[in-house]
DNA sequence: TTGTACGCGTTATCAA
DNA sequence: TTGATAACGCGTACAA
């Protein structure tokens, strides 16, 4: 492989002329830069990025940390990452956690060890979480919650899950079910609050046995909605904390011969684009996932630049999608 | 950031020791061994694996290309792919290229300038397209077709989509409609090929109208399925050259008061996981999606490795699923 | 087993 | 505008 040395011979110029050649045209003559360039073309010249990054200690890489890049709401953000990123000149390190914390362990060392310059996490995150990432690494939170640590982007997830159970309630629905994430997870309890408030505002007690807890998957959806079908006196509406549950509980549901929504609506959350395509088509609460993605590189960028956020926690509309997953209550 | 330096004049040894130390800890005695390893604790020493790769002339991460990442069929490929190149110590760049051959080739620069060791490319590629790609890099096709050049991953597109149609003539089914990705796309020729096939092996005529052309989103699906339904002799079956179009043509035709299977049966290609949960449950191939991934970094490694593969064209296996979307044709 | 010294390809500094 | 040369942090002959 050829080098700027062997441009430079060929071109009959110094190293630093094809050096500047390269990345400052304007401060090398116009002969010279038309020697150089005529000497990259005939050795077949490729600058060596990775000796120049070293040398500028930067490796204009960032890692994306994400819990499961199968689900469709991260992977429509990271390909938001993807695009604004490479717009930016910054390449996007695939890290798949699967929820193992060692293997997020292994991607942080990465960007201490200069193999990245930043991280962008898409996983929601506690405060107590937040230790394990050194404070003077670059990072940012792209699906942050109320008790997120540093930079972090979200929605309001407390006041999107209100406005969906305060949606069921005006429908007449008194009994909603929950199928919830993973209880300790940040989202799970950010939308857990807004359901109770929901439930507070419009003097519904709340119950316990209402609550199933499932794991962001369709079949944990599938299996809480069982749950809720073996009750004596069933919920009428079921609140799920994203599509994917949803869909998986629908399903259940009608295997069970109960007709979504006349006799029992469910709400989805993210609006993932099976949302608008399952049937019935799911009433869910839409996540601006580009703005997200492209938001959480921008102010990354910044960060790693060596700026300090002005507005270190960005919270992004959501938007309340009415669709046909839900109904009015029937009048027992 | 303290460098191999500091932790040398720190343990009170040669920064030879302390690169050995960590390289080759066989090579450094006990004593010596134990000195770097609590200087480097002292002094918080990172070792820059920006330079490691510089003297190495290796990157240690791969390129993975991939038209659209949030398709679940390719994402389920990647989390295969992100998940044994972790193991075999390669971080995975991610190139989402949104059909836009100029992305490509930015990507393909990428490797050209040693900011990765090889790539793994996720489209259907045919021969003619393989020029793009010099000679010399490591390069894998994971998603390959019967014209690709280079080492490349495949199912046997043209028999699964044989047996497939096979399966709806077994049926009793007569007419059956294709919904095709873009009619350039090699994996639509294979498959085409395959539908062909089983006609004339059934003697069934080949008719042009019965194809439409979408490509390979659920929004296409749903415009073909509906120029289907307008057509005065409707198909009793579809083929759909992949779940999406499959899940968009199954809600169009619901919406046209028609049941699935009963009046129309609708099949799929991929097995993504909503094939499981969408209604009907959809009849369709499974690809083998993690076994391509995994075998897509194991074939790269080598090719990076200098060595040549014995076996530069690898077909897996595909299964046939038969789920609720197909029944048998109305006797009519 | 350990240390010295050089080279990897590039950019930046400085002097011409 | 150009050229000579010193870094950058690490690995590794080679010598001790």
């Amino acid at each position: 492989m050829s080098n700027i040395r062997d441009v430079a011979r060929e071109a009959g110029v110094s190293v630093a002329t094809v050096s500047r050649a390269l990345s400052a045209p304007e401060k090398v003559s116009t002969k010279a830069l038309d020697k150089v360039h005529k000497a990259i073309a005939k050795v077949g010249y490729r600058p060596n990025m990775l000796a120049r990054n070293f040398r500028s200690t930067r490796s204009y890489a960032i890692v994306v940390l994400v819990p499961d890049i199968a689900n469709p709401f991260y992977s429509g953000v990271i390909s938001a990452i993807e695009d604004r990123a490479q717009q930016k000149g910054y390449a996007v390190l695939l890290g798949d956690t699967r929820g193992m914390p060692e293997r997020e362990l292994e991607y942080i060392r990465r960007v201490e060890t200069r193999l990245a310059d930043g991280l962008i996490q898409l996983r929601p995150h506690s405060s107590k979480m937040h230790d394990v990432i050194p404070p003077d690494l670059a990072s940012v939170n792209a699906c942050g919650c109320e008790d997120t640590a540093g930079p972090s982007i979200r929605i309001d997830n407390r006041g999107a899950a209100k406005t969906m159970v305060d949606y069921l309630i005006s429908l007449g629905h008194r009994r909603i079910g929950v199928i919830s994430g993973l209880t300790d997870n940040p989202h799970s309890i950010d939308r857990m609050a807004g359901y109770k408030e929901s439930l507070e505002a419009a003097g519904i007690p709340f119950e316990k046995e209402l609550v199933a807890e499932g794991d962001f998957t369709m079949w944990s959806g599938l299996n809480c909605a069982l749950q809720f079908c073996g009750m004596k006196e069933r919920p009428t509406a079921i609140f799920c904390m994203n599509d994917e549950m949803a869909i998986g509980a629908i399903q259940t549901l009608k295997a069970q011969g109960l007709r979504v929504p006349e006799d029992i609506s469910v709400t989805g959350f993210d609006d993932i684009p099976y949302a608008k395509y399952c049937d019935p088509n799911l009433t869910t609460i839409s996540q601006p996932a580009g703005d997200i993605g492209k938001l959480a590189v921008d102010m990354l960028v910044r960060l790693i630049g060596g700026e300090t956020l002005n507005q270190p926690e960005c919270i992004l509309p959501s938007e309340f999608i009415v669709r046909k997953s839900t109904a009015r209550a029937r009048s027992s």
